[in-house]
DNA sequence: ATAGGGTTAG
């Protein structure tokens, strides 16, 4: 075809003509730098235009570009075309599996490189015994010991650094011990002290892991990260705490661990409040110190500390990845704000399982069901795996607003469809779905039929469904058997009294609350916090210690005369004490969270809604309460309970009075 | 030839 008989073509082409061919220098510096899989196929295609693939100087070049890519199936293919690969090949492509946690692959092809009689070099251990260690796989572990040997590099502190690594993960921290002990001194360096440590920690030997810090002649920072760690991670955060501030210097990852240990020991304001020091320190937080603090927010329900270390995140270009997103999602679901957790939601780059189960649960946790199977279909429709996490959160889902039959299907979709094994929580699901909605026959039929021994917490889930629908003889039964499967645990005794009460069974409640003084048995006390001007404010029932208590009381006495005269009566039946009508009004209406809501009515602007964040169950009165204070005082009140969020709205509740 | 090994935070 004779090329005049072409129209020219359109003017943007004429200006950008197709980028030419790089040359070999161009091409060698462009696989320097990570490439996304179509960058990948793009300067692999250059390559055998220009007939370089044969080039093992450009094929050695992009297998290492493949794991700066993080692209290990490409760089086997890559791997796969050269004909005799040497140890250099070798020692690429295994350290490109490694570092992508394709652990088996590694070791199969450090077996494939000896079987080819193609020699290891001292860089070639460490990376196959990471591998071994991700696995834990002892003989294997222990064949390439030998090898070490072998070849000659007994003696190098790396080599045995590494082995000393290996043997720790897989459970041989005495052997560990031996290898480091041989360790020539003069070679000892400080690497292979912190190795030992942690080899203990992860082992749970703390003891052994302090006395080998306390014996170390140097330390260095990721010494003292190490030891603070452990202290927050077995539960002495008050000794984690004392070891970080006494350490020479502290580095992102010291402050990590500090706040991890915090969270972990559920002391999330003091979390915040470290997390607040670090913005006055000279370390910047990374996106670990994110995914660390959010759920202290979560907990707490500070939502303005939570967005604003959102804006934080984008202000500062900390990483976004998964974690991020999924720590934002949970942390906007629990302090009450479905929309925004949503919104990250939909702008996540990644989306993966745990992400998505996260937004299942959330969305439970709102009772919007609806959206919750849309995400859920949304997976399938995409092929994200649905985890048992998932299920969980599709099931509560289900039981917060009664879709008994959906429930129950998706319960059979696991094992059907899934290939997942229903787990115990997901019979206490299974049981809370069927109770609530009032099948406490069948609820209790479930129990029975468990494969497994039932979880007190799915007694518990009976026991909370024949306090909804009054069925003392059941709840009898029930509570009796849990009480004396955790005779200290008071929700049990509470829970059985309240039924008690609500039936107007007014001397068994006396009698049960006789027998938990005998045993000694305190009451949790209900605990609700409030943020106002980004601080968070505890209040806990019958509080008499807050500052402005004398300005709060007053307040919700205010609250209740109005209510009252609109007709609000509290219902006594809440109430655990066997007293006067006047003095169990007393106790009722001093709630934590009322007193929350009434510091919140003093403290916060209109148009806001009051986010309160409550440790138990809200009670019927203080359900009503709240209700009549969105209608008459024209407030939302967005109040999550130890098991949901209740929305109140123009005098009515997102929950429709099914919790 | 070519790159490259061991410790600590979610």
């Amino acid at each position: 075809m004779a090329c005049s008989a072409l129209p020219s073509p359109p003017i943007h082409q004429q200006l950008n003509p197709p980028p030419p061919t790089p040359t070999h220098p161009q091409l060698l510096t462009l696989l320097k730098s990570p490439k996304t899989p179509t960058q990948l196929k793009t300067l692999h295609a250059h390559l055998i235009k220009t007939s370089l693939t044969h080039n093992h100087l450009f094929q050695g070049q992009l297998l290492l570009c493949c794991n700066l890519s993080n692209s290990p199936a490409y760089a086997r293919r890559v791997f796969d075309t050269v004909p005799n690969p040497t140890q250099f090949f070798y020692n690429a492509m295994i350290k490109c599996y490694s570092e992508n946690d394709h652990h088996k692959e590694a070791i199969e092809l450090y077996g494939q490189m000896r079987s080819c009689s193609v020699n290891c070099d001292s860089f070639t251990f460490p990376v196959v015994l990471r591998s071994v260690g991700s696995l834990r796989w002892r003989g294997i572990g222990e064949e390439v010991h030998g090898y070490v040997v072998k070849m000659g590099f007994g003696g190098l502190v790396i080599a045995n650094t590494a082995l000393i690594d290996m043997y720790c993960c897989c459970g041989m921290w005495s052997v560990g011990r031996q290898v480091f002990d041989r360790i020539g001194e003069r070679v000892k360096d400080v690497i292979c002290w912190n190795t030992m440590i942690a080899g203990y920690v992860k082992n749970g030997n703390f003891l052994s892991a302090k006395e080998l810090f306390d014996e170390m002649p140097e330390r260095n920072v990721s010494s003292w990260n190490t030891v603070v760690d452990m202290y927050g991670k077995c539960g002495d955060v008050g000794m984690a705490r004392r070891l970080f501030d006494e350490m020479p210097a502290r580095d992102v990852i010291s402050w990590n661990a500090m706040i991890s240990g915090y969270v972990h020991g559920g002391r999330f304001s003091d979390a915040l409040e470290l997390f607040r020091m670090m913005q006055g320190s000279d370390v910047k937080p990374n996106e670990v110190t994110v995914v660390a603090v959010l759920p202290a927010c979560g907990h707490l329900g500070a939502l303005d500390l939570g967005q604003w270390i959102h804006s934080y995140i984008k202000r500062n270009r900390v990483k976004m990845d998964v974690y991020v997103d999924t720590a934002l999602i949970d942390m906007y679901g629990k302090c009450g704000s479905v929309e925004d957790a949503r919104g990250v939601f939909d702008n996540a780059e990644m989306k993966d399982t745990f992400l998505c189960s996260t937004m299942i649960e959330v969305l439970a946790m709102h009772g919007k069901a609806e959206e919750a199977f849309g995400v859920f279909n949304y997976m399938r429709r995409t092929g994200i795996r649905p985890s048992n996490i998932t299920f969980v959160g599709l099931l509560k889902a289900c039981s917060h607003v009664g879709l008994v039959d959906i429930g129950v299907e998706y319960f059979g979709m696991m094992s059907k469809d899934f290939e997942l094994v229903p787990k115990v929580e997901h019979y206490g699901c299974l049981v809370d779905l069927l109770g609530r909605a009032g099948h406490l026959e069948k609820a209790y039929e479930t129990i029975k039929s468990m494969p497994m021994e039932p979880h007190p917490i799915v007694w518990g889930t009976l026991l909370s469904a024949c306090r909804i629908h009054c069925n003392v003889k059941l709840a009898e039964e029930v509570a009796l058997h849990l009480i004396e499967l955790e005779p200290q645990n008071c929700g049990h005794y509470v829970l059985l009294s309240n039924i008690y009460s609500k039936a107007g069974k007014w001397n068994e409640a006396a009698k049960l609350r006789k027998i938990m003084k005998e045993k000694g048995v305190m009451k949790k006390p209900g605990c609700s916090s409030i943020e106002v001007d980004h601080s968070v404010y505890e209040f806990f029932a019958g509080d008499c210690i807050h500052p402005r208590r004398k300005e709060i009381y007053e307040m919700l006495d205010k609250i209740i005369t109005r209510l009252k005269s609109e007709g609000y009566s509290p219902k006594t039946s809440s109430a655990l004490h066997d007293v006067d009508i006047d003095e169990k009004e007393q106790a009722l209406l001093y709630h934590s969270e009322k007193l929350a809501a009434a510091f919140g009515l003093l403290n916060s602007n209109h148009k806001t809604p009051i986010r309160i964040v409550k440790n138990l169950r809200i009670c019927d009165d203080c359900h009503v309460f709240m209700k009549m204070v969105s209608k008459y005082f024209g407030r939302s009140l967005i109040i999550r309970d130890c098991n949901r969020f209740h929305h109140f709205k123009d005098g009515s509740c997102s929950c429709c009075d099914y919790w």
